[in-house]
DNA sequence: GTCTATAGGGGGATAGAC
DNA sequence: GTCTATCCCCCTATAGAC
């Protein structure tokens, strides 16, 4: 599409950014459905009804555009878990912050993304981010959600005194597992519970989570508080 | 290798094995790290030590090498699920079955399986398989996982009164949550978690998992329970 | 039973027309 | 900025030698 076209040069942009955004849109959901290895350029360009060449143009290659997929959601997610953190602080009135509310902190702002109805691709291709191969992961990783997840973390050690810093991390990545594990199979999840855990209402789905969630962290906390106040470091098994 | 070469018929049958067992090692490792789609036959058939052809002639498929990798594993795990969980009603002496011991029960088989040192990558390929987009793998699942999961669903029902079947399979969601997100990164855990979260001490990292899940349980039910006796349907958000 | 060779298709990336 | 054509590699599966 050149000048000569009968679209000026503001709509070619329009439509470059469209054709960016469908790209981007395109590649969320096969990368969420299908892993990073699964999804091929061809089935995503074709999705976004774009052509072949357009992700090497756009991303520069195929590892380009998940970062770009996974970047455009970061911005964000950080910043209405960290306007939602503030508001648990608030309400906790300088005392320890509620666990419950933490949680809920953490979580909601992932769940508030929606790309097209139902449970959004961006939970699912989060998830996958835990397992894929690729070498720069825990970089990218690192860089995106280093700052928040440490915060989290501060927020947490104040609600769950007692846990120390390595506990905590362990704490988290099984919070994590809950939040993610039951969306990870997005719509088929519903196979493999012989049609019992739907993803139609997720205020509810979420719930659930965060009670759980929550029961888990007291139960650590209830152990390692216990478990230092006797000093000991053995297992009973 | 014919009659006709040095190596009798029993020990070509052996070799036969041998090369079949090195496939199912080779592909669980490499289905485990890479996914199904990002593990190619070249790779698996190589890390084996195999000529590429020996896939097809042992499992049809690179499909039917996967259901084979799977199925290998899972005899072995239902017949420790239930004898632990035996054990388990017979330690309640009748009663209601212990939530942390149910538990234990669950998990304890699958951490067992060793291949080679470290964490074995049968935990991380059933993570995997949640979100791999085969349209055989829930089919598989029920029939696989089916009858063990109604026990343990029984057992919890027992251990956990008041909670609806409902409500139950979605704890259980929650549960495998826990317990295999922490495995699927393997040994890239510690990369996204600035070191803290090693996969050395397993029985600590079971510990630490069947922990956490009984305190999620406990306040499922605590809360179900509140619901049903206020009869409420509504949410506090 | 094991291997080699190859068919036949799909992969990511790129050059160059428009 | 977008698209087409194409390079070259890797994929799974199969046929046939040994």
């Amino acid at each position: 599409m050149t000048a000569r076209t009968r679209l000026p040069g503001g709509a070619a942009e329009t439509r470059g950014r469209a054709t960016r955004t469908a790209l981007l849109d395109a590649a969320e959901q096969l990368f969420a459905e299908r892993g990073y290895a699964g999804a091929s350029l061809r089935a995503i360009t074709e999705a976004a009804a774009a052509n072949l060449g357009a992700v090497n143009y756009h991303f520069g290659s195929k590892e380009g555009l998940l970062w770009a997929v996974i970047s455009r959601r970061v911005s964000p997610v950080n910043r209405e878990r960290l306007r939602l953190l503030a508001e648990c602080r608030r309400a906790a009135d300088g005392g320890p912050p509620d666990v419950e509310a933490v949680l809920r902190a953490f979580v909601t702002p992932v769940f508030a993304l929606r790309a097209g109805g139902g449970v959004n691709s961006f939970v699912r291709l989060a998830g996958r981010m835990y397992s894929e191969p690729l070498p720069q992961l825990p970089k990218l990783h690192a860089r995106l959600f280093g700052e928040v997840t440490g915060l989290f973390l501060d927020a947490l050690s104040e609600a769950l005194p007692g846990l120390s810093r390595k506990e905590l991390w362990w704490q988290l990545q099984l919070v994590i597992g809950t939040f993610l594990h039951p969306l990870l199979a997005g719509p088929r999840l519903a196979e493999f519970t012989e049609r019992m855990c739907l993803l139609d209402d997720m205020d509810a789905v979420a719930d659930r989570m965060i009670r759980f969630a929550a029961g888990g962290l007291r139960a650590a906390q209830a152990r390692e508080g216990a478990g230092r106040a006797r000093g000991d470091g053995v297992r009973k098994r």
